[in-house]
DNA sequence: CTCAGTGCAAACCGTTTGCAGAACG
DNA sequence: CGTTCTGCAAACGGTTTGCACTGAG
């Protein structure tokens, strides 16, 4: 209820850090912003955070929206995804498992997040055999949740009847 | 020369039998599309095949193409990628390696295909520890390709200049 | 001949940008 | 107070769609 009560998440202040660091003012809505992305764990479009900026009581403008993640991407504190869904998701790097993958289900759209410690040794053997620098990744797996299964879901099939390997 | 010779690239029948077997024609469009993707190993866009089919002598609508696209990819000889540059590229499934990997120079752009073996002990992982049945994946690893490197390209740093994992 | 495909241009939609007015420092 | 930000709305760019016309079967 209170109109200009301060960003609440911790973790807006290392932002505010950052952006002081680079001689950018700390503004009430760049805050706002941060917090509604620091303030949960899911993988949220720039549509979803409007919508829970406003539902907070802040009116902010989509274009701000944009600027300010374009700021937090660049600090380091925030990571831009695209599940191939025709827009971008953003999901902060704090107080979880840094570095996750993602398993994406087919039926549903809900994310996973996984470990993949084997992609480092994957990383080093492709540096050593191509002389590829790596600096990151993204690996994805499309599939079927658990519950989906559960529920009876499958994949629908509909390429070429004669498996393309036996061309 | 011929404005109507045929499309020359054995693969395009496959094309054809395919949509015969969906009850879809079969039309000089479809094939020159598919012909233009078959006739190389890169990764093109929409314009690039545009491009080409310009130079080719065919004259056929950015529409045609997306559509023809969409084909394609259902009929499963062509995949499509999005490397996050904003529109979306294809590559043909046929004489080279199925279900490989990318890795791709921020520098140049450029793209390199990889075998990654160890990713199918890596989803079996998964798919034992939390119940999701993967269909397909997706490995992007970005970095510095070799000629870059060797031309003295580094990558530029930008975040916190604390580490976020200290926090 | 009939129905689906094609080409053009307009519509779409997520994202970016220009600019007048409001805030930060 | 000067500089940067904000919000609005218009611009952008890849992709999709509507519709009259062409072509495959």
């Amino acid at each position: 209820m209170p109109s200009d009560a301060p960003a609440v998440h911790p973790f807006v202040r290392l932002f505010g850090r950052y952006l002081r660091e680079q001689g950018l003012p700390v503004t009430q809505q760049r805050e706002a912003v941060a917090d509604a992305v620091f303030a949960t764990d899911e993988h949220l479009s720039v549509d979803d955070l409007e919508r829970r900026l406003r539902q907070g009581g802040e009116r902010i403008g989509k274009a701000t929206i944009y600027r300010t993640l374009d700021l937090l991407v660049k600090s380091r504190l925030v990571q831009e995804h695209d599940f191939g869904e025709g827009f971008k998701r953003y999901e902060h790097r704090l107080s979880r498992q840094p570095d996750h993958d993602h398993l994406i289900c087919l039926e549903c759209g809900g994310v996973t997040e996984v470990k993949s410690p084997e992609l480092r040794a994957l990383q080093e053997r492709v540096a050593r055999e191509t002389g590829f620098h790596p600096s990151r990744h993204k690996l994805e797996i499309y599939g079927l949740c658990a519950p989906c299964q559960a529920a009876g879901a499958t994949l629908a099939e509909e390429g070429l009847t004669c498996p393309i390997e036996a061309v």
